[in-house]
DNA sequence: TTGAAAGCGGTACCAG
DNA sequence: CTGGTACCGCTTTCAA
């Protein structure tokens, strides 16, 4: 009895062709040894691994936990495994863990760190394993645009977040609105801050009084910095009474910054953030937020990895997904002094 | 000029071997063809494959990211690849990804998710895969106690944690105190309850008054359930004046359920956490809790793991670190008439 | 239905 | 210093 039938035996797929006795045989010693298949043996010889190469920039943002484990709950009955690995937000890091993942062959990669300057990075590695962009994406790269029209992507409508948050603050009443942006290099923000500006646009006599500071990194402190800048400087009466946070991170270092300078939120200045993450409906005070769909934007992303079309076969694909408007108590009507002002 | 040469070339470790001239020539060509080694390959041939399976209960608790920061600081420079999962405190979750990563051939196992009911499998583990036991372990284990004394972990002072807890909230003037128990089968819990009942036994006048209602999941719901029959059973004289809740996030539950009785927090009760979760100190109100170093234990595990010892070699190692007491605005002492009737 | 053997992509030993 | 070759553990084709 030997290797050959012992490897047909144990294989699902080909056990029907060995004799039901050996079989048992193969099946009752594997079990008895403790034999389990080398997958590293196995992944050589049938060039797969049956893992998925899975690229975040960040995992203490709970956001992308969700993502993670949409994508786990894709692949798992798949027997596909996620490799998981985080930039903080490096392009040298992204690119020295996408290379080490392609070095260990898995079999497609979602990528949910790209800056928009890691776009060259990117365009060569599609062209080596099947890739698909989460959340973040590169402009003009849509389906149709450009070179690289064979992108796979699975998106949330930014702007269209942007713009409903927005428009709530606006709904309030308030008249002069504010926006803490994030790094301009990552699609995200540059959507959240077009629909941000979309909506003031379409909005009579209400104003955009934002700084033209943006933060470094998306967290509480460098939304404390600018919201401070924004609070302090120029006359009171330009002040806005409304901060649009392109996070949760940035509107929680604002809500600190409102404190800080003896005013408090929402009573004088409402804040908004985006993402809705988890202990959020926790802070002080609990957090207006855009509520994103990380779990199903990781289970798509990962239907399209598995989906099994190479780099090469592949169609083109953008799905986009669409946020929700979270109302809790870090938003209201501007003080009425303000309001009178402004009107 | 032939594979072996070419292996050699591309090898630091052997690359001196080779006609500096013919090396040149090989990695100029290796660029030029953007080779890269199969890993797959390596893995097969070595008998090693430069990975560390690191196994956390729960990625959506920030506790466990900065653990894995301080795995993938220690094993990086030594190009090794933590290859992270997720057992969402499910014990046949635990075996199965356990079983898969060592198909995977990983050279060493780090567990942050054990419950003291999977001794047996982590037991039959250890004996397959050098394994370090990071933060949770099994009870009666330690070096010298049992069969399984080459077991090798990396702690913190569970029992000390909750010590510090508990005397802060005694030195505040508390005479009644309760806890939140987390998952009596862990042993992070089980050591921060005889922690806490240690430092209460050995205060003269300050009684437990703990349900004996046990978390089943160490949930904000589950903190909120359970606070909420300590704080309305009872007659209101017996009703404790703080909670030591076994988390933070059970400790956020429990200032919910004081919210919602109309009682408030800290005046009313005080409240205290566990783990120093990020953004823990933005809650409302900023909590108190006990910080502990997860970044470290990360760092000596992966240390641990990467020594090369195998299972056999291996000489016990219990790593114990001490946690710290951060004080935040959710204590204060009891309010005066309660304080009155206690003494 | 089973055995024999080739080969996945490297590495390392040995001979030259 | 370089070329030839065996082999890591498994799958699969081909023959028997």
């Amino acid at each position: 009895m030997h290797v050959g039938t012992a490897s047909r035996a144990l294989n699902p797929a080909q056990s029907g062709l060995v004799n039901p006795a050996t079989r048992a045989r193969v099946v009752e010693c594997a079990a008895r040894l403790g034999y389990r298949p080398n997958a590293v043996a196995q992944s050589l010889r049938n060039g797969t691994t049956s893992t998925v190469g899975v690229v975040v920039a960040d995992l203490a943002n709970p956001y992308f936990v969700q993502l993670i484990r949409g994508i786990e709950a894709e692949a798992r009955p798949h027997g596909v495994m996620p490799l998981v690995v985080e930039t903080h937000d490096d392009s040298e890091t992204l690119e020295r863990v996408v290379t080490r993942l392609i070095a260990n062959r898995i079999d497609s990669l979602i990528v949910s760190a790209a800056h928009m300057t890691d776009e060259p990075f990117i365009a060569a590695i599609e062209a080596q394993v099947p890739t698909i962009l989460a959340v973040r994406t590169f402009l003009d790269t849509g389906p149709g645009k450009g070179v690289t029209d064979r992108r796979r992507e699975v998106l949330q409508d930014d702007a269209q977040g942007a713009r409903i948050a927005a428009e709530h603050l606006i709904g309030l009443g308030h008249r002069r609105i504010a926006q803490l942006r994030g790094d301009p290099t990552i699609s995200s923000f540059v959507g959240r801050s077009r629909g941000y500006l979309e909506a003031i646009a379409a909005a009579p006599g209400v104003c955009d009084v934002s700084t033209d500071d943006i933060a470094g990194t998306s967290t509480i402190a460098e939304g404390r910095r600018i919201a401070r800048r924004l609070l302090v400087e120029g006359p009171a009466r330009d002040r806005p009474t409304a901060i649009f946070a392109h996070n949760d991170l940035m509107a929680l270092g604002a809500i600190d910054a409102v404190d800080e300078l003896g005013l408090s939120c929402p009573e004088d200045v409402s804040v908004v953030g985006y993402n809705d993450a988890p202990l959020i409906d926790h802070a002080a005070p609990p957090l207006s937020t855009v509520r994103l769909p990380s779990w199903e934007i990781g289970r798509h992303s990962a239907r399209l990895a598995l989906s099994g079309d190479d780099a090469e076969s592949s169609v083109p694909v953008r799905i986009m997904l669409t946020p929700e408007f979270v109302v809790r108590s870090s938003t209201t009507a501007p003080p009425a002094r303000l309001r009178d002002a402004g009107a």
